[in-house]
DNA sequence: GCCGTTTTCGGCCCGACTGTTTTCAGTCG
């Protein structure tokens, strides 16, 4: 049982105590416990062994009680009797949009409802309406929270698949019998949203019985839903289809161009092919007309990689990121591709928290993680003070963080922590510090938190008078579209960027783990306007520093290259760059 | 259930918004 496990169940734990109507304060103890160990640095099992996990901060006696029998026994008997006690469709029901644990208890008691079809019946049926504390909105609301849930029911956000295909790929890895093995689909293509996980594996045919079992034994492996002699389906317990095919390798690289997609792109590229006379199927290429003439005697073309294809084709590679038929093989076919960034060209990022704020690490351990990383700087931005939930600094607390960075920084060489804020943009556009607060910082980001009803129209007007304050350097989850689940806020895209070249603000992709505020469409559309992206993970702990990879696909999506983007800057040039503002 | 201490119990993040009520409860970020 590792970390992860173990943080997921203390937070099943935590979800079922809310739907049981616990003490709150019981609740979060639980929630927090798996935010706790999800984020450790350390073997969970190695500190229950020590008996150093009752000195964790936020774990005391009965929580580490608990977690010593989850590792001892695989099994916590507490939480076993939770669940007997309880529907299991109710914890699914909080996924719908202005449900919470009190009315789901409430749904449940007094309607026996238990999952979410039962709820849309009983909405459909205007029974809600009924009920004390509900009311034709809500009932309408529910309703439309339904829609939302079913439609992103089989997605998943990039950072999640990628852990989930990594975990497979790293032990069927270690099989003798697999001879190529690489993830394909649009996981490949670093698309932010995923619908299933596509493993392809090049072997002999007399192994694929081995590497099926391999797969579809893996523990990750909730249920298997097909197996047959070149592919196997299975739902893994994260929820995510994974598929598993196995070719010979001559047809690898013909396999994982078509299996990459993406549809559009594979389209275009049979079209080319055409025009060289041949056909280019997931197997490989053959010649037109050739069947017709010869039957089975057709010559096929020899490719021994994807690279191969392309320059069959008369093409430069093209990266899976490009692969969306948005002009790539134009580009490809005019020697015109672009140099694209890559995770080396990152020098440090901006946009972490720390346990100042909502984050979970110490200044300290972030910064020797960017160090472990190879950065040269990190540059922190905790929440502002409105931002309470998340606990937003009050001034003082920002004076002894700058105390605190200005020691560390003393120690450092060759590395240095640049001191930023994270200000939210108030409903009126104006900051939440004044404009002397947010001179002192190295680098000022601004975002919203609040009001994501209002109007495009407002909105749009909010965050440009935001940006216009002299301090801000970066504006951080700028995109308006549609988050898994929910809504996200309107705004007219062009006139923000539009705003932001103006003004010199440099726009920020990110890649928080629970949100997904961002488009490579952006990119696009910043580059061509001239504005700078900011590639930052929005990291909360230590572990999501990595997720500046997401950001670096986006930007390859965007077709941005080192010179777009400022993390790619050294030390002295970014402490010129933030010093000339 | 955790933490800290004024050490064995009280406080734990808070403000806005929505929709329900007619002063508040639930949800969200």
């Amino acid at each position: 049982m590792d970390n992860k496990q173990v943080a997921e169940i203390l937070e099943q734990i935590g979800t079922l105590l809310d739907l049981k109507g616990e003490n709150p304060f019981k609740c979060r103890a639980y929630h927090n416990a798996s935010r706790i160990v999800a984020a450790l640095t350390t073997d969970v099992k190695q500190l229950a062994e020590t008996g150093e996990l009752r000195e964790v901060k936020g774990i005391g006696e009965g929580l580490a009680e608990k977690i010593d029998e989850l590792i001892k026994t695989g099994k916590l008997g507490y939480y076993e009797e939770l669940k007997k006690s309880l529907p299991p469709g109710l914890v699914e029901m909080l996924r719908v949009p202005g449900l919470g644990p009190k009315r789901i208890k409430i749904l449940y008691e007094k309607l026996n409802i238990t999952t979410i079809e039962k709820l849309k019946e009983a909405a459909e049926k205007k029974q809600l309406e009924e009920l004390e504390g509900f009311g034709e909105k809500i009932e309408e609301n529910i309703l439309r929270g339904i829609e939302l849930v079913k439609k992103h029911a089989d997605k998943f956000l990039y950072p999640v698949a990628k852990e989930a295909a990594d975990r497979i790929v790293s032990e069927l890895k270690n099989l003798k019998a697999i001879n190529r093995i690489e993830v394909a689909g649009s996981l490949r293509r670093r698309k932010e949203i995923i619908g299933d996980i596509d493993i392809l594996t090049s072997a002999k045919s007399s192994d694929t019985d081995k590497i099926m079992k391999a797969f579809t034994s893996h523990p990750d492996v909730a249920k298997v839903t097909a197996t047959g002699e070149t592919k196997s389906s299975v739902v893994l317990k994260s929820g995510i289809n994974c598929d598993l095919r196995v070719v010979s390798d001559d047809e690898f690289p013909f396999a994982l161009s078509y299996f990459t997609g993406s549809k559009e792109h594979n389209v275009e590229m049979r079209s080319i092919s055409k025009k060289f006379g041949l056909s280019l199927n997931e197997y490989g290429f053959s010649e037109l007309g050739e069947e017709e003439k010869r039957g089975k005697a057709k010559r096929k073309i020899k490719c021994s990689d994807e690279a191969d294809i392309f320059k069959t084709l008369g093409l430069l590679y093209v990266p899976p990121e490009l692969r969306e038929n948005m002009g790539e093989i134009e580009a490809a076919s005019q020697n015109k591709m672009p140099d694209l960034i890559e995770e080396k060209d990152i020098r440090g990022t901006f946009h972490c928290h720390t346990n100042y704020s909502d984050g979970v690490n110490t200044l300290e351990e972030m910064a020797k993680t960017a160090q472990i990383s190879g950065w040269e700087y990190l540059g922190i931005a905790e929440h502002s003070k409105s931002a309470a939930y998340a606990g937003g600094l009050s001034v003082d607390k920002l004076k002894k963080q700058i105390k605190e960075i200005d020691l560390l920084n003393l120690k450092f060489k060759n590395f240095r922590i640049f001191k930023g804020i994270e200000v939210d943009i108030l409903t009126d556009g104006s900051l939440d510090y004044d404009s002397k607060t947010l001179r002192s910082f190295d680098f000022v980001i601004v975002a919203i938190h609040s009001k994501f009803g209002m109007s495009e129209k407002d909105m749009t007007r909010r965050i440009i008078r935001g940006m216009k304050n002299k301090a801000v350097t970066m504006l951080a989850h700028p995109t308006g579209r549609l988050l898994l689940e929910r809504e996200a806020y309107p705004v007219n895209m062009p006139e923000v960027i539009k705003a932001a070249a103006d003004f010199g603000v440099t726009i920020e992709i990110n890649a928080h783990p629970l949100r997904l505020d961002l488009d490579w469409r952006l990119c696009k559309f910043a580059k061509g306007k001239g504005v700078k992206i900011a590639i930052n993970p929005d990291a909360h702990n230590t572990k999501e520093l990595i997720y500046v990879d997401y950001g670096v696909g986006i930007a390859r999506k965007g077709w941005l290259e080192a010179k777009d983007v400022i993390n790619t800057m050294g030390l002295n040039e970014m402490e010129k760059w933030l010093a000339k503002r």
